[in-house]
DNA sequence: ATTAAAGTGTAACAGTTGTTACACTAAAAA
DNA sequence: TTTTTAGTGTAACAACTGTTACACTTTAAT
């Protein structure tokens, strides 16, 4: 599966309590190189992963042979932390290390034991899987808009609670589009509809909300 | 925000220990009328909330004041569990009780606290969870695919992996297209072009793959 | 300053999907 | 059985989006 040497069941134990993980937590560190495989689509997995310095990609291998990119992970952050409690615990991706990266690895069981005994630690993974969630279920409402006039509106109106009428986007239109699901220069014709209707109008990522009340019709 | 007369914010003490709760658990039970409000889109909530008998719709406000129903939960189920750990916690849907029903609610502390004392309640919240995150990012991926024929090879191909080449949906056409966010007359017409291509067969709700390679390739 | 690269606006055309309408069949109710 | 209802197959047409291509602008690199 992995071309470290580590030996990927041996976990040992921290020797420093620093409040978060106690000095008898049992885990392992791997180190992979830039290109290796840290996980293959399919591989099980009963421990939580972190990755603790470097960074890696998920991607995933389609049924008919494709890759689809999927996310770019940074340290630290943990890898499918939710997935080690599913019913089923398959990877459903392949994780790849974009650099020289190490991996952090706690058994399920000793995870348990750690939220027991850290109410920190079980806090913050909690949070971390609540607002995960929040996020897949906003990216689902965001596809289940069929137009790309609503998408838009959707995507701005969103700012617009937050930041107001006039605001900026960090993502530039191809970006844009591909987070959107859509053609580039399909958004690009639809943009400037809304703008020829005095919806909205856009400077570079520069956007203002001319005529709200246009802008949420085309929610529908 | 509610009708009934009980106190919202007063806990009382469970009184037996049922190995599950402990006998000093904090919580509250209120009961819904048919057509109340048990939360508005944009409440607050700052506690886990259980239906244990009756059920609930949830619905979307859409900006533009439309409704949405998004989902119906029956008892014995949470309601949006996670949400309560995320760092910004308001409702995001309207929750309507469809025939008199109960809620347990249960402080987040308490939540906390029962979680570090009952491992198997800990084990189950952190399963449904992560089986709620498991199944958000399948239907995103679903709707990630544009063509129809794209969708309808996804959902017989993971039908495949667990059922073989013959098996039937429960859905009737009319259900599958909803599903899969596609017009009915659409789906039966890129359905039979799937037959008249040799690819599937179908007959009522019984479905047999024929060629499983040109499926495939209906992903891309 | 010049060149190269990246980003944007736009048009013509093809392809896919949605809409609407209606006939037909199967299943459920009277 | 008859009637009603729900579900399905299909067609014509409209609407929308994707594809491809190219000109133009802005930014970055040489």
């Amino acid at each position: 599966m992995s071309d470290s040497t580590t030996d990927w069941n041996s976990f040992e134990k921290i020797h420093d309590d620093n409040g978060y993980f106690p000095n008898d937590m049992i885990y392992s560190i791997r180190k992979h190189q830039k290109g290796d495989f840290v996980f293959r689509q399919g591989d099980s997995c009963d421990a939580l992963c972190v990755v603790i310095t470097g960074s890696v990609k998920t991607e995933m291998v389609s049924e008919n042979g494709n890759l689809m990119p999927i996310e770019t992970i940074h340290a630290p952050r943990p890898l499918a932390p939710a997935f080690i409690f599913s019913d089923k615990n398959i990877f459903p991706v392949n994780v790849i290390a974009l650099n020289e990266m190490e991996l952090l690895r706690i058994p399920k069981n000793e995870v348990l034991r750690l939220m027991s005994i850290r109410p920190d630690f079980l806090q913050q993974f909690m949070t971390h899987n609540a607002n995960r969630t929040q996020f897949l279920t906003q990216r689902l409402q965001l596809l289940s808009i069929k137009t790309i006039k609503g998408k838009i509106a959707f995507l701005l109106l969103e700012k617009h609670n937050s930041e107001g009428l006039v605001f900026s986007l960090a993502k530039n239109q191809t970006e844009l589009a591909e987070y959107l699901g859509v053609a580039r220069p399909s958004l690009a014709r639809s943009m400037s509809e809304m703008s020829d209707e005095g919806i909205i109008s856009t400077e570079k990522k520069e956007y203002k909300i001319l005529n709200i009340n246009k802008l949420k019709k085309l929610l529908v």
